[in-house]
DNA sequence: GTTTTAGTCCACATGTTTGGTGGGGTAAAC
DNA sequence: GTTTACCCCACCAAACATGTGGACTAAAAC
């Protein structure tokens, strides 16, 4: 499951999709409209901005806004940004890859089920974008 | 992720699946063959037997066993029973659906994409059993 | 029928993650 | 130089993950 970290970025870059180009918003703003605790959509906005998906200005007219086209952000890369590894064993990650304990990957059934499932979830995630957050017209 | 447990779940899974058939397992021969602490598999063994995926005898050549044919038992199933709910977001999941918080799930982009995350997933966990588990020969 | 074998059950311990909050610091605008 | 608004750090409580210990029960063997 999605934490509630995520599920919170997602509202909050929902809202800055829909402003986009209308120059910066506030957190608080984006907090009161989206109903996500201030300070802890503070942190999570701040970490969006060291990972270039967001920039921000500071003092009267400050705000945050998104840095690239939401076009051209992949709900995969939040996900893996605010949420973790994409995959449901370390053993098949591709961003974050980690050896299993006693298993022999090439001798494991379970390794090539979760691979089938990596590939069917980001199939979907890296094909849809910021601008899919967005409810249809 | 799949936790601890999961993995666990599904390596004592795949040894009884070896050795459908072939009357009871030893907890300790499974704790010692698949390396997994034998108190912890203790637990899991027995959350399974009252899931109705295996069962058990007690005393001199008893010990825990496949209760259905393995080729009938759902990956999907024991990652539900073990893990927990397979969607990404509760207002998205088959089994464990709940309401999400302020969101109309009509007009929440991120519905519609983890809709399709989740079934994407269950295409391939649902169609696997526990005899893919084991390498192919 | 008592001993041995092996699963059952409950309680607890410990470490990490999750979901937050509080308060001071810094940079930009006015 | 005061106001505005983001930046940064530290801390906190609750929940969850990952186990462990010990007593109990049922079945089989003798």
């Amino acid at each position: 499951m999605l934490s509630k970290k995520s599920q919170y970025a997602f509202k909050a870059l929902a809202y800055l999709t829909e402003k986009y180009n209308q120059g910066p918003v506030l957190i608080s703003e984006i907090s009161s409209k989206k109903k996500v605790p201030l300070k802890f959509l503070e942190n999570i906005l701040l970490e969006l901005k060291k990972a270039d998906i967001l920039d921000s200005k500071k003092g009267k007219g400050g705000g945050y806004y998104l840095k690239k086209d939401p076009a051209q952000v992949r709900v995969a890369t939040i996900v893996r940004l605010v949420n973790g590894p994409i995959a449901m064993l370390p053993c098949v990650s591709l961003n974050f890859y980690h050896r299993c304990d006693n298993c022999d990957e090439t001798a494991c059934g379970l390794h090539d089920i979760m691979k089938q499932v990596r590939d069917a979830t980001l199939n979907v995630m890296e094909t849809k974008t910021l601008v899919d957050l967005l409810p249809m017209k």
